[in-house]
DNA sequence: ACATAATATGATAATAAGTTATGAAAATAG
DNA sequence: CTATTTTCATAACTTATTATCATATTATGT
């Protein structure tokens, strides 16, 4: 013998107001409505709900347990809806956001971080992968959102970019190294300094040796290899080795990591890094608030970049 | 936007049986009415709550969380069902019992105490008063149940009145009183003594009186007057004063406070100990477990009254 | 007893839940 | 990779419930 929810729901509306009519009324449905609706439960049941021949309606014993639970399964039903409000409009749920290590932890691992002072019930869930397995992720629907630098061909179909930020790499070292006061810096100059390289499977890795051969230097002595960029931000601050980093993870690091980009143009390939998404799937709907917001964030950011090379470029 | 809680329960079970045949088989119902159902919820709350082209249907990050509620709710309904069955069978809810007080406190109380023992569920609300008073009461929808004593020709018409122990009234002494063991007393005997009287508006103290009156003595001394049992009771086992009471109430109180019925027959009103109730209205279910039980232990009590009288005349 | 407020009921339309039969799509097995 | 099985959605339809308004019935208070 299964009841009605909704019986129950009624039933404690009615207690709580004392009386059908007020009940229906607060319910918002017509007075005749609820008194089937109790007359349907009392007959299910067996017994009497209120007490006979009481005109403003008197529950009996058994009718002010039931209400007791009616009352917590309104409760439960109306937490139910309050949290379908907020996820329409994107400010609870949860969101799976992957990228490329460097940047998630140079750039968008801050971002997120302001993102959740202003929306703490969108709970993110961070990972790290190259396109590929970034790709796979986002088609099978475990990913709702990749970061990373692309080239416009490298669009995989299906999935739509949206760029929101150039990615120059630069030389960094350490705040203070001999090479940073330098007007300009030929290959021979770079030649006595070791090199800290990223994971010899990942992009930024083929970036540095790009930029290396792009400036003459074939082969480069590794110091260091294989860390996130944390261990990459030690290593670099305890000692004069030199690393390839994208310029935004460099001009974010400064404050916490003293380091600066060496006044040596490298070559670079031509990437934006943006946001990666499926074309078709609209993503939960607090995605929209994750993307006006890392829009905002990046647009921000790439001023400020673009202030302070003004500034250095007049000094230097 | 009200949500249907009903909606809810099922999304519960579909996410806890991990599929929707699954889930619906729980239910009960048909696949295709879950189905429906569901489909129904998604277009109400405009949100996905299962991940689209998965198989064994996976919920959304937003139907995990609605399912939760379900989940709530579903438990809350189950224990609503638990009570009805419960209060069906008389197991649980609430009796209202009222009586006169020297029978309630003597032989009642305890009984009901035996019976709390077996339905710890069911709550009992004691009443004390006169025949007035609880025919009142047990009109006005206060009371379930009297337990009085009555004469047949007493009975109010539209209440039903069942006997459970006729009520002979005797003589009582603390024992050791010097006139129990008296083979036969005379109204002489008696006059040394005062008397412990029940309130002056009692049917008791009218029992008193004319009990004196039938046995010669127009007029006696009243020494304590207008408590319940356990003052009669304290005022007795401390004084050599006598007092009226039920055969019942002396035999049952011998154990806990010594006291003994004199051997002396007084005039008594033809009137038995029964449970009066309304005729038409049955009563919360939990009263017909209380009226088997006070039925069944009356029919022990009497018997075993009678067989203690039958042994006592024996010796005497 | 009368007026008033509160609840129940009748008639009926709309909505939702239930059914079986069947189609489509994903997962699994060969 | 194709065939088969599982799993879910849909169509067509029946039944149950809820909703409405209009109206009758029943307490309550003056």
């Amino acid at each position: 013998m299964k009841i009605d929810s909704e019986h129950l729901e009624i039933l404690a509306v009615i207690v709580e107001k004392g009386g059908l009519t007020e009940g229906a009324e607060a319910l918002g449905k017509s007075q005749p409505s609820v008194s089937r609706s109790m007359a349907l439960l009392e007959k299910r049941i067996g017994m009497p709900l209120f007490q006979p021949g009481r005109r403003p309606l008197r529950p009996t014993e058994l009718g002010l347990s039931l209400a007791r639970f009616g009352a917590r399964i309104r409760a439960a039903n109306q937490e139910a809806s309050l949290l379908v409000q907020r996820f329409r409009k994107g400010h609870a749920g949860r969101l799976r956001v992957g990228g490329s290590p460097i940047f998630m932890d140079g750039v968008v691992s801050t971002m997120i971080a302001d993102f959740q002072m202003r929306h703490p019930e969108v709970q993110i869930d961070q990972s790290y992968g190259y396109v590929d397995t970034l790709e796979a992720s986002l088609r099978n629907g475990t990913l709702d959102m990749a970061i990373l630098p692309l080239h416009p061909s490298q669009v995989p179909p299906g999935l739509s970019f949206t760029p929101v930020l150039p990615s120059r790499n630069v030389v960094a070292a350490r705040a203070g190294h001999p090479l940073i006061r330098r007007k300009a810096i030929t290959q021979a100059d770079l030649a006595p300094y070791t090199w800290i390289a990223p994971p010899a499977n990942s992009p930024l890795y083929r970036d540095l040796e790009r930029a290396l051969k792009s400036i003459g230097q074939e082969d480069f002595n590794v110091s260091f290899s294989g860390g996130t960029l944390a261990s990459i931000q030690s290593v670099m601050a305890g000692s004069d080795a030199l690393t390839v980093l994208p310029y935004s993870v460099v001009f974010l690091s400064r404050r916490s990591v003293p380091m600066e980009a060496l006044p040596l143009r490298i070559d670079h390939p031509e990437r934006q890094l943006g946001l990666l998404m499926p074309e078709d799937r609209p993503g939960p709907p607090a995605m929209r608030q994750l993307i006006v917001f890392l829009t905002e964030e990046f647009a921000r950011l790439t001023a400020r970049m673009e202030h302070d090379q003004q500034v250095t470029r007049r000094r230097g």
